[in-house]
DNA sequence: CGATCTGTTGACGGCAGTCAAGTCAAGTGG
DNA sequence: CCACTTGACTTGACTGCCGTCAACAGATCG
């Protein structure tokens, strides 16, 4: 690599989307030519990034901060249908529109891609085309894990299998490893929580307690969250 | 097309997964290399097509039946996460395992390709890639569906989308578009129904016969469903 | 005829939703 | 600085939906 050209890719070098992303597919001569038609843009706490059933004018990656998807009834009780983590990918390829809401849970930093470029990419960067392909397949995964969660899980069960999640992404980001024990900072509303598992958020707030009580938690500030044993966690989360 | 050829396509032509699943993308040429590795496949109903966690040694498309995936927990508790119909596919590219089981719920014919040609021929015939990815979507849209089904509904909303759903397949299936009325053979048991919808399956048969008294539907055997009026189905579905 | 499987209906209880009151922290404005 | 507001969270009391247990009906089959 000439000197010029790491600089070039300095920018991106670091970036988790290029360690762990979509990004990580594309070569150095790819990458620079992707660089070209992406841009960072930041989103307020609660602010749409995408509304439900609307032509997508959006491809982005997350950088930082939490991404929820959404869907509501016509009486407007709501399901949190995903949660994006950097550094996972938002938009859709082949014209359909998205069925669902995606909403800044923080701040949020997106790294966006002009819509009608990429799909150009996506063709002509093979390695693009299968990292996505293979993330869409890790989201069905991922919900369809959540239909038992949702079907099948008592409320208890419901929120260890969250914080179990949400434990073992963010030990996975910080140490690149799982670990025994975990400290985390819980970016989401307890309503939010509710929304995501299904319950009411008083139940959410009862069942936060019970474990509290029962020595599996500790809490620090109302969503700053440590578990001493993982492993006693998961035993709960059925 | 020559006389020879339109011959050595007669086996394909009206099948459902030439005209409306993967083997659609493919040109005349790339189907005759395509059946080339491919055989049909009858399982009877309660057999296992694919065990959860095992390296699937299958890839196929469902020709006739209805294949169900669960997931189950350690106590038994049971949760149907997807439902495949003719023409969908079962199977799974680029070396995961399927973390789920795959079991006929019907009699069901599978049209088999041979695994390891099957992922050289995805490479190959990037219509096939093409074709695969964006059923994986559409499944990834049902999953997310179902989850607002799972996490908000109550249960008579939950049966009338079931049935909703199966209906509109149904009459899609037989009359290639949308119609007011339906009658179709739901081919699922009670518990079946009951482990899709995250219900008991004593609370199913107690919400369709409350949908029977409604009029909402009618039952001409156990399994005979018969719809006057869609419109209100889905207005009970939520 | 009994055995088995599937489906239906009733009685009862418990888990989680609803309604409500109250705590706590962080603004906001006089 | 203090009174007030607001939003997030917590906890209690009560209710109701749905799960559990149970009895029974109908169909199929040996």
């Amino acid at each position: 690599m000439t000197a010029e050209r790491a600089c070039k890719l300095g920018h991106c070098g670091p970036c988790v989307i290029r360690q762990r992303g979509i990004c990580g597919s594309l070569t150095e001569d790819e990458l620079l030519q992707f660089r070209r038609i992406s841009r960072r843009r930041t989103y307020e706490p609660g602010e749409t990034i995408l509304s439900s059933d609307e032509k997508a004018d959006l491809f982005a990656a997350v950088f930082s901060g939490v991404v929820k998807l959404t869907k509501i009834l016509f009486d407007g009780r709501q399901q949190v249908v995903g949660l994006l983590l950097p550094p996972d990918c938002l938009g859709r390829p082949y014209g359909k529109v998205n069925p669902f809401f995606a909403e800044a849970a923080t701040k949020v930093e997106l790294c966006c891609y002009s819509y009608s470029a990429f799909e150009g990419l996506l063709e002509e960067f093979s390695g693009l085309k299968q990292s996505l392909f293979e993330q869409t397949l890790d989201e069905l995964d991922a919900a369809r894990d959540w239909m038992v969660v949702l079907g099948r899980k008592t409320a208890e069960e419901r929120v260890a299998s969250l914080l179990l999640l949400l434990a073992t992404r963010s030990t996975l980001a910080t140490h690149g490893r799982a670990t025994e024990t975990a400290v985390f900072e819980l970016q989401l509303k307890r309503v939010e929580i509710a929304s995501f598992l299904g319950l009411s958020y008083e139940t959410v707030c009862r069942q936060i307690s019970a474990l509290k009580k029962k020595g599996i938690i500790r809490l620090t500030g109302p969503r700053r969250f440590s578990v001493p044993d993982l492993e006693a966690l998961a035993d709960i989360s059925g």
